[in-house]
DNA sequence: GGACTCATGTAAGCTGTTACATGATTTC
DNA sequence: GAAATCATGTAACAGCTTACATGAGTCC
């Protein structure tokens, strides 16, 4: 789903400038969709040029100038209707997964900072999410959310303290790999071949 | 992770053409990561620039002629550091939490019918992993990306049907949304301003 | 004085998807 | 004869991220 759609949703639960979308970004929508400005402005510009959205400027004494967008009745059912077009589906994109997929060729000490790195992840997401769930303006369903958000978490963290020690078990006895052959220049800029 | 370095990472399990790449994609990575022909050839292409791998041309009686490509020693002490300078780290892009994040907004008979896609599809990718933890030619750390996917599933599952009912019935008495106000243009092409 | 928050926007560029183009062989 | 599988690749485009550019107010 693209952000010119969830910026529609997000105004469609009231009003707001293009800064309190990225915050609502970060605080309710983080653990299954991100947003950078880079994305959220112009979407407003383009919902805007369509119709879908208005907007007033509020004059700031102790703040700047600020766009207040606003859902117009036709964008308001553009959004309801490619909700209800929107076939339910996800997708993960996980390096952890890729590392412990690729684990038999890490030494042991890498792999276990991962696993640990893996363990803070999953820990701060809980404690985010149940930071959240304090709060209590919310939905139905967006208790929805973040009560799958914290089950899954929590399997994640069971999973990983029950199968840790096996896989790191069945690590050990690897050979040295070539660690220190010269290769840095591979993740960016590279050859500007035609 | 781009799909460049996933297909170095798969070439240090085996020599293999982009076709096997790919099926390898669709088998093994497909719970956590994506990617298709139009990325994996341009990617292979790539990594023979960087000399990071190498291919030789296995001529064909049964089928197709077919590029057979292998990572050199220093594609894979490449592949390797940048694994290991990676961190551990996961996304997720899931339009199921949307929907469910804007149920309040849907009717409940549209509602429904996208929990019960959704079960659909955690139950289908169940199914999948589960006939791959089948398979026995697996390291530790695949089983463990496995197992992970497995439990995340069902705990998916096991919220779903725990919180169905009270979703559904905290839904009831909605107002009739403005279904039809004509809204389809939307989705692609729209307007072409400057 | 410095750092942080509020606030808006643009431009370059990376990465990947979709669709197209081609064609042999095998299976039904 | 049709459909599926094997096999390789390109081109157009979509979409997003990063970094840049700017500036006022507030808190320490």
């Amino acid at each position: 789903m693209r952000v010119k759609t969830l910026c529609l949703g997000a105004l469609c639960l009231g009003d707001a400038t293009g800064y309190d979308i990225k915050k609502l970004f970060e605080n309710a929508f983080n653990h299954f969709h991100g947003a950078s400005f880079g994305s959220i402005y112009p979407s407003l510009k383009k919902l805007e040029e369509q119709g879908h959205v208005s907007h007033r400027v509020e004059a700031g004494e102790k703040h700047p100038d600020r766009k207040l967008f606003h859902v117009t009745d036709e964008g308001r059912a553009c959004f309801l209707s490619e909700l209800a077009g929107t076939p339910a589906s996800e997708q993960l994109r996980s390096e952890s997964m890729v590392l412990l997929f690729f684990a038999h060729l890490l030494p042991t000490e890498i792999l276990q900072q991962k696993l640990a790195e893996m363990e803070t992840h999953y820990s701060e997401e809980l404690n985010y999410l149940e930071s959240l769930s304090e709060c209590s303006n919310h939905t139905s369903g967006i208790d929805f959310t973040i009560g799958m958000g914290k089950s899954v978490l929590r399997a994640k963290l069971d999973y990983l303290h029950n199968h840790r020690k096996t896989l790191l078990a069945s690590h050990r006895d690897l050979p040295d790999s070539p660690w220190n052959a010269g290769c840095e220049q591979n993740n960016q800029q590279a050859e500007s071949s035609s």
